[in-house]
Parts: structure tokens; C-alpha cells; sequence
DNA sequence: GCTATCGTCAACCGTTTGGTTGAATATGGC
DNA sequence: GCCATATTCAACCAAACGGTTGACGATAGC
């Protein structure tokens, strides 16, 4: 299927750079609007409209304009395909599947402790 | 940890190409010569060697000479930080969860089954 | 020792990327 | 209506990307 593939082309593409994975990180604690964003980063405003239109391109972001103000909204299910494409190439080794049971476990038993601060990266 | 975003962005630029995914692909059935890889591309041997090196310095594959021959190896434990980090983001949406937890179901079930055509994305 | 094969290197090319700046386009509040 | 705020657009730039070609360095086989 080729329109998979462009897809992962594009989901990969926009996870390859370190601040737009800041930005998906920042967007896991609350929505917020794109100057917001925009704020912590030693970059102009324009820069991150540009990541962030990456983002949407990608599917792994929504924006959604209420009155002069954009807000950005984390969407985790468009990494399901890219996560499941990487996953299988993990399938055959025993150590890979035990680093994904004991996700799930941990996942499972850290279940409603709110995020402290995303999974690291920060700018 | 600066280290590890960087291997963040050689991880996922790694794989945000077709090329370099179908080769991956492709060493999933078994390890091969560069020329071999090279073969059903319609691209110089040179490109391939390129890509092969990206590949290797993202870690996910490994590379051997054996006589004039270099055999490429598949590397699927590179795939596990990034794939965690992945995970990370849709750890608070059920879909997700349940997405990871059938995945797990199938792998179980299939064990021993050998790959047939790999995840897809041929040339 | 020749010659063919395997693979990389170096130089080049056009395109894309990630960033800048300044102007433009809403919308909101007074 | 007017000014401030929020965001994008357009043009530009240096650097990186993905590819080509041709020369080159090893190794294998005869």
C-alpha cells in the first residue's frame, strides 16, 4: 500500500527533529495555543507554525481555531501505525517482546498518576 | 538527556525513508550482501551503500566483512527506544492501550511462525 | 600475476529542510 | 474606528539530503 507508506514517510519525517518532539512532549500536559507553544523555545514564532504545521501534516497534532487564538491538541493515535510498523521488526526477538510486557506492566500499574513532565526531551 | 534525543533524530530520519524501511524489510528474512540488497533497487550501489550506512550508525542494522563480502545484519533492539517513547504518548488513551495489548495477544499466538513478505513496504 | 567482483570514496547536482525577517491578515477590546 | 494581539505568508539563506558518476582499494579465483 503506498499511501502507508507516505504516511509513515511523514509520521517519521516529523518525529526526526528535537523540537517538534518538545512540542508533542509540551502538548501531552494540556492544548495550548501556538504562542504558547512558541514561548519556551529560542526560536521565532514563525519557525513553530512551520513545525507545527509538520505536525498536522503528520496527523500527530489538531489545531483548531477559537476566535484569533489556534489551539494545539495532542493526537496519540497517529503514532499507532508507525508503532505497530516498528513493532514488527521486534516480533521475532525474545529480549523486545520482554521490553514490551514490561511496558505494559508498568503502564498498567502507573495507570491515572497524571504526567510529571512528558517522556524527557524538553528544549 | 541530550544523548538520547540525539539518537532520537538518527533513529526516526533512519527510518523516515522507503528505501531505507524496505531494506529493513528485507533483512528481516535474512542477512544479506550489499550487493544483494542493492539488487532489486532501481538505484546505484553507491545510494544503497549510503543508506546502508545510515542505517548503521541509527544502530539498526550491523554490518560484517566476511571475506570481500559485507553481510548486513538486522538490529531490531534499536527500534526499542524509540518505540518506547512512542508508546509514551498514547499511555493515557485507552485506544491505544488495548491497540498494544492485541498486538501482544497476536505476537503470543504466532509465535514460531516464520515472516512471510515482511510488514510490507517493498520497492 | 591478472582479472573480475565487492564495496566505498569523492566530487558534483538539484531539492528539501530548518531557520530568519518583514509584511500581511484576522480577531478582540476599548 | 483604532490599536494591540495572534498567526501566517513570502522571500530568502545556509546546510543537509538523496541521488549520480567515475576512480579507487581489497579480495577471490584462475
Amino acid at each position: 500500500m503506498a499511501a502507508m507508506s507516505e504516511r509513515l514517510d511523514i509520521t517519521f519525517h516529523a518525529l526526526a527533529d528535537p523540537t517538534r518532539r518538545a512540542i508533542l512532549s509540551m502538548l501531552l500536559e494540556d492544548d495550548m495555543a501556538v504562542t504558547d507553544v512558541a514561548d519556551p523555545f529560542d526560536m521565532s514564532l514563525a519557525a513553530i507554525s512551520k513545525h507545527l504545521g509538520i505536525l498536522t501534516r503528520a496527523g500527530l497534532i489538531s489545531q483548531e481555531r477559537r476566535g484569533r487564538v489556534k489551539w494545539c491538541k495532542l493526537e496519540p493515535d497517529a503514532l499507532r501505525d508507525a508503532s505497530i510498523w516498528m513493532q514488527s521488526f521486534g516480533q521475532f526477538e525474545a529480549v523486545n517482546l520482554d521490553a514490551f510486557e514490561k511496558f505494559l506492566e508498568t503502564e498498567l500499574s502507573e495507570r491515572g498518576a497524571g504526567p510529571d513532565a512528558g517522556p524527557g526531551d524538553g528544549p
